[in-house]
DNA sequence: ATTTTTGATTTGTGATCACACTTGCGTTGA
DNA sequence: TCAACGCAAGTGTGATCACAAATCAAAAAT
């Protein structure tokens, strides 16, 4: 009986090998219109539909549908009573409304942040806000995504931090809702003159560094007001007009 | 063309008949699994199948599956790697980590409805008072079920008053992760001497009739905490001997 | 006696089909 | 000319089937 050969053997090999995973193609749907919604590349008001969402991701009906009824309950869609399903119309209401729950759950979420990072967190942070500078160097014009994909990354490896399984399904829920307003607000940031985000970021790593949870909550959402911030003006004037 | 009394007749009609609606499968079985998670019909740690479900629901499989896959997202349910669902397992981190995200957001909830709510939504919760009392002073012995309700009623009743549309489905969501969790707890109070819930809820009402945001805030907070607390010393005490 | 293997059953996933409802457009009627 | 009707295309929902992976139990091997 070699069993403690074996086993070592099967360690060895295990530590060698990384693990396939096996994702299934519902979940691949999901991620991908998670990311298309987080993103902004749907607009508010858009009707979405089964069979097209299906040819888009050239797959069957069947894992769209299941992907579009999870969206749904997260509040990122939104079922009419015709039963078609859209992404949900910008109002006032909804705008405020979306703030002031970011504002006091991801508040909450880097308020715990603050007080659990170790010096290790803080140089990876760090290294991104490194990364925006250069990429804004570089200016590129159409780096608009990329921007967008190191914002998330940066709060999201910051809430990471925060040690709650529960906040963190809601934030990503929350940034599922505000998605599809941000991006517009974001358009339109970049061709009225623009604001320097990474300075916004710099206060918060600050903040973070000296362990600072109440000014590390404040920072955070100066940053996140700010298009929300921009966008309700924007509506206002444009409902003044009309 | 006698459009304007078609259009009256049509009105009359209109008035005498209550709409349909149009309730799928897949929502019934939707908030069938709902009302018996937040029950606590289900234990922790539970094993559902979506044949089984489907064969006690008597549907077919597939209004279950998504209706399974919604409530995953949610984190109502848990997927295991094995592709099975099962709620969600009791620790001692997870009971912390749902009471903190309770009381931040249910206290922001009550404290925005607080200064919304007019005399006759505070009738209507102590209303509600009054049944509590009625009930407890019958002592019906197997109404653990109907006193779980209630008390979810007056919750819910308050919450609507803050006007959000995006707490209330986290609220909802919070719910469902605890339901299973405080189902247990509540067993446990029912048979060591109970606690008088009723008083909690004066209190809560007491505050909100004088509009009095950061009070409402802290009985509320009192409130829920007691079965967590109970619920984590019975977990620390199970620990203590297994 | 313990472990491994094999085979049968169960389970989740995806595809396809049938049906009912909605929507849009062209025709018919006043 | 315009509203009402009717037909056709499109869409969501539910049922059923095929398949692969997991689970479990009995049999075989060590």
């Amino acid at each position: 009986m070699q069993k403690a050969a074996i086993e070592r053997n099967n360690e060895t090999i295990a530590a060698q090998l990384t693990p396939v995973g096996r994702e299934t193609v519902q979940d691949r749907v999901y991620s991908e219109l998670r990311r298309a919604l987080i993103g902004g590349l749907f607009e508010p008001s858009q009707v979405l539909t089964i069979r097209g969402l299906a040819d888009a991701l050239v797959t069957s009906t069947m894992p769209v549908r299941e992907a579009l009824g999870r969206l749904i309950t997260e509040k990122a869609l939104e079922a009419l009573p015709n039963r078609s399903v859209r992404v949900p119309p910008i109002t006032l209401e909804r705008i405020d409304d979306l703030l002031r729950a970011r504002s006091l759950i991801e508040g909450e979420a880097i308020a715990l942040a603050a007080t659990r990072m170790g010096p290790r967190q803080i140089a990876t942070i760090e290294a991104m806000l490194g990364e925006w500078d250069e990429m804004r160097a570089l200016k590129h014009k159409k780096d608009i995504d990329r921007e967008a994909t190191l914002n998330q990354s940066f709060h999201f490896e910051i809430y990471r931090c925060c040690g709650s399984a529960v906040l963190i399904p809601m934030i990503e829920s929350l940034w599922l809702q505000s998605g599809p307003c941000i991006r517009v607000a974001i358009y339109a940031f970049s061709e009225a003159g623009e604001v320097d985000t990474a300075h916004y970021h710099r206060r918060i790593v600050a903040a973070l560094a000296r362990q600072d949870a109440q000014g590390a909550r404040e920072a955070l959402v100066a940053d996140i007001s700010r298009p929300f911030a921009f966008l309700r003006d924007k509506l206002q004037s444009a409902a003044a007009k009309g």
